[in-house]
RNA sequence: GUGAGCGUAGCUCAGUUGGUUAGAGCGCUGGACUGUGGCUCCGGAGGUCGCGGGUUCGAAUCCCGUCGUUCACCCCA
């Protein structure tokens, strides 16, 4: 048993699957055009102060999920948790900052370092935007309809969105320090990992899933109440917008995002059905994050969606879009003195367009027939040596089983016209 | 990083209180049918029972370790 396996956390996406794939790239493609976001590929792997940076140096990404490697001159790598940083980093890099407003999308693998469960690897697939240079609220409803118009499209219904807003900066710090006097009252009733966040970090109080921290947090002030004017009037807004699109949503007073970048709206896209990690796309604004960068102050606004998850929904909604391409035609030569023929028909059949079956093996027609059923093949040219005499071959429907002979000069036009 | 469940053929799984040569279905392959697939019948290949150690006359079975996997915690898309 010294065969090869793949990594931990990493697994083959392999051909019978590939089209779930492929379609939800393509409906991506479609749906983030008409939004007019275009697309950017950044590098796989950056330099580690970047997600440091980005994402925050608390967050337990960065603390203990990343692939951290040195190359070969010493360079400290890492291989991306996520795609935000590279995105902002890129843009700054190249100057788009001076071309607002951008809509950039993007889809590609992740890398963390975590224990693989339901709906997490190692390697994993995002596709996501970014929306760069506007405050406006009506842009994070467009966002948010966005999302739900993909996940539409790609053959998802029945999810729910929840909207919340992690305030700015100035008035998070006000709710940190009313969910402190909180939760302070029952710090010897809350769960081991609470008390600690109590001290590092208490919104993610509200993420405690424990019998006794969801009850004590039945009774916890709301961020809406520590909202600043602004924030609270930009959330109002993003919701009314959200009614003019005709978007369904739940407004989620205790959510909040675990990167440190994000400011605002946030928001989320949930299916029940998906067991513990049940998030399949989630984004939010980020209006200090290109400064914190060194880029000049601008805000944004962008979404993520795992494409593992999508793939696990389609499949738990059983409708697999799975387009198995499948060849036009076999052709079979049999007990031929030359191959001629054949080899002449192969590639005028295949510079036609068709899809061709073609046995290198020589095996008999039995054998070749046999494969073609399998893999359903439609129709199937024998070339035989008696029909070749003949100037003719058999063309078999594997339907029906119905068989003609042809002209050798009529063949083209009749398969491929 | 923590916890629990599970590792037997390519796949899905049987395998009795520990007992001698480890099974089935599906799949693959050959034949019946010498150049005709699907259906049927008959045959064949394919396993160091995850790996290592221990207990025992004897281990797929019991014990320990380890690796893998699944789910959950954690974290997050």
């Amino acid at each position: 048993m010294n065969s090869f396996k793949a990594p931990r956390g990493t697994r083959d996406i392999l051909p019978e699957e590939v089209g779930i794939w492929q379609h939800i790239e393509e409906v991506a493609g479609k749906v983030f055009a008409s939004y007019r976001y275009q697309e950017i590929r950044t590098p796989i792997f950056e330099v580690t102060e970047l997600f440091a940076r980005g994402i925050g140096e608390t967050s337990d990404i960065v603390n203990k999920e990343m692939y951290t490697f040195a190359d070969r001159k010493g360079r400290n790598l890492t291989l991306r948790p996520e795609n935000t940083a590279s995105v902002v980093r890129a843009v700054i890099e190249h100057g788009m900052l001076t071309k607002l407003p951008l809509r950039l999308y993007y889809a590609g693998p992740m890398f963390r370092y975590e224990r693989p469960q339901a709906g997490r690897s190692r390697q994993f697939h995002q596709l996501g935007t970014e929306a760069i240079g506007s405050f406006a609220p009506g842009l994070d409803a467009e966002v948010i309809t966005m999302v739900v118009h993909l996940l539409q499209d790609i053959g998802l219904s029945g999810l729910e969105v929840q909207i919340n807003s992690v305030g700015c900066p100035e008035c998070r710090g006000q709710y940190r320090q009313s969910l402190v006097d909180y939760f302070g009252q029952f710090k010897e009733d809350l769960c081991n990992d609470c008390q600690v966040r109590l001290e590092r970090n208490p919104l993610r109080i509200l993420d405690c899933k424990t019998a006794v921290c969801s009850g004590l947090k039945e009774n916890a002030p709301p961020i809406s109440d520590s909202l600043c004017q602004d924030c609270s009037s930009h959330l109002g807004e993003v919701t009314r917008h959200l009614k003019l699109f005709g978007i369904d949503y739940t407004r989620n007073p205790k959510l909040v995002r675990g990167l440190d970048y994000y400011t605002r709206t946030a928001f989320e896209v949930v299916d029940y059905g998906l067991g513990a990690q049940n998030a399949v796309a989630a984004g939010g604004r980020y209006d200090n994050l290109i400064e914190e960068m060194g880029g000049r102050p601008t805000p944004a606004i962008g979404f993520a969606a795992g494409c593992e998850r999508l793939v696990l929904c389609l499949k738990e909604r059983r409708s697999p879009a799975t387009t198995t391409s499948v060849p036009d035609l076999l052709l079979a030569a049999v007990g031929l003195s030359s191959e001629e023929y054949p080899v002449k028909f192969l590639q005028e059949l295949r510079r036609a367009g068709l899809s061709v079956l073609f046995d290198w093996e020589k095996r008999g027609l039995k054998a070749q027939l046999k494969l073609a059923n399998r893999i359903g093949v439609k129709q199937a040219l024998i070339l035989g040596q008696d029909e070749l005499d003949r100037q003719v071959a058999t063309l078999k429907d594997m339907e029906t089983g119905k068989q003609e002979e042809i002209d050798l000069v009529e063949i083209i036009n009749k398969l491929t016209g």
